[in-house]
DNA sequence: CGTAGAATTGACCGCGGTCAAGTCGCGTGG
DNA sequence: CCACGCGACTTGACCGCGGTCAATTCTACG
């Protein structure tokens, strides 16, 4: 049970972090990047994990392919991408990481990073451990459910692009994608029809899976149906309604 | 403690299942079900729990959406077929399933199944419940990291499938799925090279993204390049290394 | 200024979806 | 026994979506 001792003290007492006890519990990212289903108690506890803070400058990576594996990491400020290099070089991405979502669950499976997560700006990141994972599931049942829900929820997100990208048409992706940040940018109080995209052209294609012209050209036919401000890498959403009725259309057969 | 009490008792002897005690050290699965790097201790740990078995018929449902989530599954004999079911009603394949690989860990992020999985063919599963699942979590260091791990292995599964949807043709997406298909096979003994299919040609379709008629097609004319013999839902590979070949055409711009 | 990268726009065309007809195997019933 | 229907699968003709190639604009930066 001595892994569980550290559960027991006081949250910023005799550490030498005291000033950044709490972490946590004082975290206005919490609703996002936990379960929502965790008690107050359980948070607390999770203050008592050392947990690491890394920044990270734009351009930068988290980790590459063939690293180590040294924990997961939660997006505390800035944008991430997140993807796979594949054999010839060519690197496909497959989600955008807002503060407060995870980064690296794909690293579990291993002992090494199969994928690659890069800082679209400057940006800043909580790191767990392995041992602090491990930790977490020795924890109270509370806790012991976090990792596997986390994966979950993983699974489930990719499923969602998977469907994303099979059934529908290239108009409908990139209008899918535009709702999904709005209701991203909403979830943690941002304007739902005010986006600045961080990502560039390329690798919204590379995450959409159409080429680099076909994004631009539909970015045009949205902007003159009257849905989007398109300036750039600025995205004003002029009719979320609309928009979402775009990416379910009527198909009668 | 308490809960790690079951794991001492010795596989097989004072409980009701007797006769089937050592389920996972005497099943012939085991390498493909569990992480590789098991010690032989933790796999009798395994034994210790109470694993249900579970026979699902052809077209059967294993679970279905909104269904109640109880439970992870193995399969043990048979194939299914898992996926989504989309609002408007059809159904999207995301996996096959053949004996010794996992099933239901998306229902790990919830309470409830947002994805359904069915029987192929008459089959059997061994069944993890939540509660057990629990005990391995609290279990020793060697089990600790086997969920996680499992998701990983779940999480780097939907990635593949994601690459081989974005960037690769028709023709590609096939070669890549027998190929696939050859290699599970290969690893739980089968022959590499003669196939039989489960699954319907409508299944296959949704699985690789494309429509009925142009798998039949790719199915033709990956026959008339000579490196296949189909007959109906039986495949000969002719030449696997051709196969392969076809998969990663060699691009250049 | 000159150069490079990011983004937009246009012209062309091929892959793969759509529609339609045809084949094969199989169970059902007259 | 064949007739019939049904579902699974195949094959062919057509065409539209989106990829390819190329030119242009615009901003950033040295």
């Amino acid at each position: 049970m001595s892994t569980l001792a550290m559960f027991h003290q006081v949250p910023g007492s005799h550490t030498a972090e005291a000033t950044e006890g709490a972490l946590c519990t004082n975290c206005h990212l919490k609703g996002i990047c936990l379960p929502v289903d965790l008690k107050r108690q359980d948070v607390q506890r999770l203050d008592a994990l050392k947990i690491d803070r890394r920044r990270v400058k734009e351009r930068q990576h988290l980790y590459q392919p063939s690293d180590e594996v040294r924990a997961i990491f939660a997006v505390r400020r800035g944008t991430f991408k997140s993807g796979r290099r594949r054999q010839d070089e060519t690197d496909h991405v497959t989600g955008f990481h807002l503060p407060g979502e995870l980064l690296g669950l794909d690293g579990l499976a291993g002992h090494e990073h199969i994928g690659f997560a890069t800082a679209l700006d400057d940006a800043e990141v909580c790191a767990i451990s392995h041992a602090q994972l491990t930790d977490l599931a020795s924890g109270t049942p509370g806790l012991q459910r976090v990792i596997p829900r986390l994966l979950g929820r993983e699974v489930v997100r990719q499923q969602e692009l998977l469907a994303l990208l099979r059934g529908k048409s290239v108009e409908e992706r990139l209008a899918a994608f535009l709702v999904d940040i709005s209701l991203r940018q909403q979830a943690r109080g941002c304007s739902p029809t005010e986006i600045h995209l961080q990502m560039s052209r390329a690798d919204l294609c590379s995450y959409l899976g159409m080429k680099l012209e076909t994004v631009s050209r539909m970015f045009t036919l949205l902007q003159r149906r009257g849905l989007l401000v398109v300036d750039k890498r600025h995205v004003q959403i002029v009719d979320l309604e609309g928009l979402k009725l775009v990416i379910d259309p009527v198909r009668m057969h």
